[in-house]
DNA sequence: GATGAATGAGAATTCATTCAT
DNA sequence: TATGAATGAATTCTCATTCAT
């Protein structure tokens, strides 16, 4: 693989562990076994490197999403689409990749790094969820979907920062039971 | 006020707003108007003010919550309860601590930092939350209030950092609809 | 002596003789004795440091100018005049004043920096020259003390960085003669 | 045109505007539009491409001063030369040869490593300007001359680096009137 | 001739923290 | 309590230069 996907690779690990900005360089540099320079040399600075390593989350996520089968009784769609996201959270890989997000969407200096990126990226689920909904018939889709990604955010970021265990499949349970 | 109280009160300020990491203790300094040495004279080290600041926090939040009035009424009860919350989410004062409060349980490192305080004040805002479900006879109350936690976050994250424009009240209609 | 004093001392010299971008904070630190924090301390970055050296050397120029004697003959306080400019350009001490000042008009970087601090030296000169040609009763005073100002330059840069021997004092009676 | 010599030119361009040290190699790339590996394919090194950036600047100093036209009269010939030196100043083809051989003469580092080709090319000057002295009939015309180029070096350092309007044609005149 | 990935040395700057006063 | 000089470690970033292709 690429050296500069090596360091969007390590990075996206570092970040995720450690935060944006208690990740230095330098230990991307460890990581990966490169010089400093060479970050430099393929990211304009550190700014630039994280938009790289959201970009490619962003592609990453969009990638897996298109999967879902075609299924056409309403509610079995919309169990499917809870299940594909909670499975999704607790796969240890993606697991980093929501660390980071919100990791960055919290950090005001982030969060104004990355405005465009993450405002595309809300969209898209947005739009993924509206779709279902719509299909279910609600008429205030747009509202309810919009409740329903703030509490998948919600309940992710219970589940992956929580101190004690979290309890993940009997709210997957009692969530599906809310919405169908 | 006392000075230390007014270098809490200013990191609370500005660990919001630009986030632990990225506040300087000269920051904080310039703010209130006093010299380092001072700061470092009240408080053993950074840390040791995040402790202090989230430790004020808590009570802050601990204090606000205890005017709810006896409401007899379960299903009215808990509507009450939601409407509270929905509110401090959005008074200025509030949301600042709301911020400082995801900006810190997201970050690893100050996550670890301030485990024992944030498993406190998680707790009471779950049995808090559980004694409205017990009063409306929810069996599975445990599962639930902690779901209505989580999803709580997830409204308050995306309403708090959203790109556009939150519709806060249209989320919280249907958020009442919902539970009861 | 103060350290802030120290460290300016101690860039003057450095700047002078190896120019300012080609002289490290830390060659600074050496040569005096401190750390790096300390001089970040006491000034902003580099280029506030340059300030602060260039006035410290408009203010050693300003007070050596002032003990020119009172003398009344004009044809006599001219020359005194030049002499006084030419003797200031051999003593060593202000050798590497004018050095300096060479350095950083020349270079586009450094001149922006100091724009106003150069405008007003400039000023001080100009008018020095002119009063001196103004009671010798020339009508032109203004043009002549500024090509006069610009021959002394010329003079004092081909002296301080001529590759050969350059025969100041030659060139001094010479000036003397053209302008007497 | 050759690579090689656009690289030369684009060399001579941002030296002048950004000083030596201040301009990477990269940028000169940039302007260019080829490889760091061509520079360096081309010239040994940084220093080695300002050699040849004077050495072609001095070629064209050369080149334009020949075409001086042979005049009789001494005064004339005198006259005629100074002109062609303040027409010269005043091309903004030459000023920025002008600026870029201060820039170079006058910081250390630069100086060192040129100090032959300077050398090479004061003589060049003197002995153009001695001739001319010599014609009319100077006995000092060695320390005339070296007098007559510092002063011009010192017209052209404030024409060029003056922070308000310079008078250029008004000294000329004056500086004229002076020698004749 | 020509490219661009890769390096390594060094630069400025930031910042928590200590300590004498 | 209160100040601010002083430190040292870490960090981001720049840049000339090399080298395989």
């Amino acid at each position: 693989m690429d050296k500069r996907d090596q360091i969007i690779d390590a990075a996206i690990g570092l970040f995720a562990e450690q935060g944006f900005d208690k990740t230095s360089i330098s230990a991307i540099c460890e990581k990966v076994g490169v010089s400093k320079g060479l970050v430099f040399h393929h990211f304009k600075n550190k700014d630039d490197l994280l938009r790289e390593v959201f970009i490619k989350i962003t592609d990453i996520v969009r990638n897996s999403g298109e999967r879902s089968p075609a299924i056409t009784d309403p509610k079995a769609r919309l169990v499917a689409y809870i299940e594909s996201i909670f499975t999704a959270m607790s796969v240890p890989d993606y697991k980093v990749l929501y660390q980071l997000n919100f990791n960055v969407m919290v950090q005001p200096a982030t969060r104004t790094l990355l405005l465009d990126l993450i405002e595309e990226r809300v969209l898209l689920m947005r739009q993924a969820t509206e779709e279902v909904f719509n299909y279910m018939g609600y008429k205030n889709s747009a509202i309810v979907s919009q409740m329903f990604v703030a509490e998948i955010d919600g309940i992710a970021l219970n589940y992956l920062f929580s101190v004690e265990e979290f309890p993940l499949d009997e709210i997957k349970t009692e969530f599906i039971k809310k919405y169908t």
